[in-house]
DNA sequence: TGTTAAACGAGACGGTACGTCACGTCTTGGA
DNA sequence: TCCAAGACGTGACGTACCGTCTCGTTTAACA
């Protein structure tokens, strides 16, 4: 067994978590578009070479904030039936108050960045993807879904309607939006 | 009657329309990521002010290209029935091939600047929702969705998905898709 | 006969004034190795891409500050004598108090940058020349200097001395230094 | 008697001795102006630590490979009289092809740093100084100079024309201007 | 048929942030 | 204690665009 370490001086994990919260802060209290890796590296006392020593671009910094705070987060309900799990489901995704922020400065800037949306797609939106699939496929292994139903367009119908009021804010994203998605769901797949 | 002629020099609509065709070229060309207002001048032959005089920002120059092109395409079927007219609906509107690059600026533009956020929700947005509403009032009028369906959540969901798959690129979208989507949102209602 | 005006926004003379003359405070200020072309354009209340469009580089600046304010003040005494011309010319050139952190701000950059130290030599150390050989070549033709003295020697004699003060800083630079060079210049050509 | 050995690990004569050719190196293949620590560091195999350690600027560590090479050719000839001194004197001096570089590199560096100046007159520009003031004593001591010439200023005149020289690149620097200036000073003494 | 006034092209202007470079210091494990 | 390695805070670099401004020129309606 050998160490692992790699020579010469090891990473600042003080510095790491002071850019990432300084991220979250400055793009709370500015919006994304105001987010610059200046007023980072200025908010958290660091030097900006050291931000983009370890991240490609600003936007990965905020992605990596959002794992770091959202990691524990993901729980996947199993309540015995479709219905029950949906809402459950929905009911807690829907309630992302304070988020919103962040999630749109990401996806806009995924929208013009194809690098960062890889990394976007791959780190953040598969891994809810998968967390519904996983009731879906609980609930068709119930013969809870009709089989000529192809669970991958319901997951982009309820990840759909999340992140098209995300980005309209035309409409309501709460609980009450959830329960009502969810009962829509079930209804489709009878 | 009175005339509405301003004085002095009226605007050139010869420079107007260079200055479409050259962001929609710059667009297509390079991306939205790409695209300044020096450089859309620069291949018009125009002066910046010339598009600061009219436009407030490029986001603006862009939704106006599309909106000159798509202006006579927003055609709302009546087929008779609400299967009819979501598949038409529908397969004329996911395949939107080409337009991709436009929409995802655009929307990336609308997440960043909440004012043109604004400008392109109702001038581009909406109508398209209105559109989707007219196929399912009369779905209605015909008793062809139940009266606990909430035809605006019908329409996230139809949107939803459609941008949903435009932003994430993971699934295909085309006729095929329109259909499929067609199938489900009718099964969802009845 | 037509405007020789160029199309667009003419230069600003104002911003150039305040360049150069902010260069110059910064020089004295705080020395030319502190010189920064963030600095100047603070300074001088400019943007930076103002001064990279018209300078190549900070000395170039200096440079031009430099030859602004010496634009007037190179006279060539014309006395009837070699040494009363010598004297004149040398104790006027050996006391440029003031001058020295410019000098050798100049200096150190065309040690540096080849291409500034082609524009310093033609552009001021070639015009001093200059007047030092219009002095020589009149003594010439008086017959005041020996036929086997190279003029071109005596010249780098003289601003040999002058320069090697200015940079080693370890011997008087004055009108007697001045007054002392004079005279052995003058004893070597008889 | 005691051991003069300080406790700890012993300096490396080879990691000194690797970074003083690896200066050299670098500096004759891309110039001073492109010199850096990080680079000197990189060729030597060596910590960048290691260099500050020891030097207190990249400038020492040039000067120190100066004189290293240097050393041994400081030779004061003394043929008998003035004219032949200067003669073989100066020749040498003036054929100094090579270096170049690295005596204008040190010349820049010592007028944008007054701190590292002092050190380059110190250990370098005086003792050549010396050594020609070496030779114009015996030729005083001989009646070879008149006495109301300051050798002073004849070191200035000689070590003027070849800086002078070595700045500007205007004018040979080779054996034959040596002999020319050799023969313009003992003109001028007598 | 000139006068008036806004739009036009060109491009310089004061700014802001970018991503990079090198500085000189600090912090590891190993010699 | 020194060494190689390399991360750190710092600060300036030169560039790209922003949105505004100031030129001389063009183009129409009005007088």
């Amino acid at each position: 067994m050998t160490s692992d370490r790699r020579p010469g001086r090891p990473r600042s994990e003080t510095a790491r978590r002071a850019i990432l919260s300084a991220a979250m802060e400055e793009l709370q209290q500015h919006g994304y578009a105001a987010l610059t890796v200046e007023g980072i590296a200025a908010r958290a006392g660091v030097g900006k070479q050291t931000i983009y020593r370890w991240w490609p671009s600003k936007a990965d910094v905020v992605l990596d904030s959002l794992l770091d705070l959202a990691a524990e987060r993901i729980t996947v309900p199993d309540e015995g039936s479709l219905p029950a799990d949906l809402v459950a489901f929905l009911t807690e995704t829907f309630e992302q108050r304070g988020q919103r922020p962040v999630l749109i400065g990401l996806m806009a800037q995924a929208l013009l960045d194809p690098v960062f949306a890889t990394a976007f797609r791959d780190r953040f939106l598969f891994g809810r993807r998968a967390a519904l699939r996983e009731i879906l496929d609980r609930a068709i292994a119930r013969g809870e879904i009709a089989p000529d139903v192809d669970p991958e367009l319901l997951i982009d119908v309820v990840y759909g309607v999340l992140w098209y009021r995300l980005l309209l804010d035309h409409a309501p994203l709460d609980a009450a939006a959830g329960r009502q998605l969810a009962s829509l769901v079930v209804r489709a797949v009878r």
